[in-house]
DNA sequence: CAGTGGTCTAGACCACCAG
DNA sequence: TGGTGGTCTAGACCACTGA
């Protein structure tokens, strides 16, 4: 089974998922050292071992030293997903973004969002509500709060100009971050900037980051019916 | 700069990584070529070469040939969640897991799943119901279509022992997919089966998978009110 | 067309861990 | 303790693309 061609790490993944694909090679069931590989597919160790180490990032495969490369046998599928700022999310779909900001008050912060933060909540923060919207309808209805001391500048901001969203993920550098999908019934305040009949449905992301260990914000973000996620596998 | 202990591309990475993060090289900046960092940061082109690999994976840097590597100006995160089994979700959950198969039966593929599926799609498909139950309450409803020519033996297989929701997961090697999310109002059957009111939210999970060009399976997942599906950046 | 990243190679040594 | 994957290196050539 020598590949005449000249070969690559992309070849070579190429042929070893089609063997796991194809059957070849059972799940569970050990397959041939790097170096076997190399010489079989005409191919130096590095390339096989790049190339199987991408197959493990992925979780098809599992690799340990001395018992060598397994087939995986549950994989564990992992989905990822982009996370857009809103007007780009919405100019992609074809629409003219434009944003209201409805509220913007330094306030302490109720329970949930001190659940969100931990002990390292502030007490006081700023908060925010922002109605998005595409070709002047409704596209999504956000609730935010932001840590102050993570974000210098933020009080001065021009949130009118470029929303608070968008300011955000220009400022940070970097951050971990969670996030929860979930279907609720539309609040009032939710159900009237939306213009939504009161406990319909939407669909809602709450979104937590931080900076280290120091919080930066959380949000809550809800879409009318009808707006759809993707994600891949 | 340069660093007196032994260099690896962890070592490197992170280097960059707190050059990125301090803000040394700020959005948008063009920073030094792979040669030169290689010597800066006592190592070889190959090394720095594999750590810039990840952080583009990762959307810190973006690189172009000839014009350099700059740092992202406005980095698009990712986020990932695991696809769980439903019965590992459940069983993690603390709850006892269980679930009844409400429907098997060959027939022809509705429109939305003929579109899903596009021009490969099969005239006749398995049609499977299953009710998935956590300490006999319900915990999640889901409307399945199979590709039986993709899925040898599932014709044979005892869904009521084991979901088609693992079946699937434990015998397809590998597979690309798509998933979106998204809230709904419950239709008849799935209120009746999750045992809600008509028109009450759910939480709608749509995967669809192929294996190579060939779709395999396709599945709406309703969950109740409540439910938060967690993923992190 | 020249400079930059993309990739490959052969060889080497190290780290881990099952036999 | 030996076999396997993990990683590093120096050098080479290729592919793309902006000046």
């Amino acid at each position: 089974m020598k590949t005449s061609a000249t070969n690559s790490i992309r070849s070579v993944e190429t042929e070893l998922i089609r063997r796991l694909t194809d059957g070849e090679w059972l799940p569970g069931s050990l397959i041939p050292k790097e170096e076997d590989l190399a010489i079989e597919l005409n191919c130096s160790r590095t390339t096989v071992n790049r190339a199987l180490q991408r197959l493990a990032g992925e979780g098809l495969v599992v690799r340990k030293r001395r018992s060598g490369t397994r087939v995986a046998v549950a994989p564990d599928k992992k989905a990822t997903f982009q996370i857009p700022i809103i007007r780009k999310e919405v100019e992609n779909r074809g629409g003219k973004y434009s944003h209201l900001v409805l509220l913007t008050k330094r306030q302490s912060a109720p329970l949930w969002v001190q659940a969100r933060f931990g002990e390292r909540s502030p007490r006081t923060l700023l908060h925010l509500q922002t109605l998005h919207l595409s070709d002047s309808h409704p596209h999504m209805f956000e609730d935010r709060w932001v840590c102050t001391q993570t974000t210098p500048g933020i009080l001065e901001a021009p949130l009118d100009d470029m929303s608070a969203n968008e300011w955000l993920v220009q400022k940070v550098p970097y951050s971990r971050g969670e996030i929860y999908f979930s279907a609720q019934r539309a609040d009032a305040t939710t159900a009237r900037a939306l213009e939504l009949s009161d406990a319909a449905p939407v669909f809602r992301i709450e979104r937590t980051t931080w900076i280290e260990q120091s919080p930066i914000t959380t949000v809550r973000m809800h879409y009318p019916e009808g707006y759809r996620l993707m994600a891949e596998l």
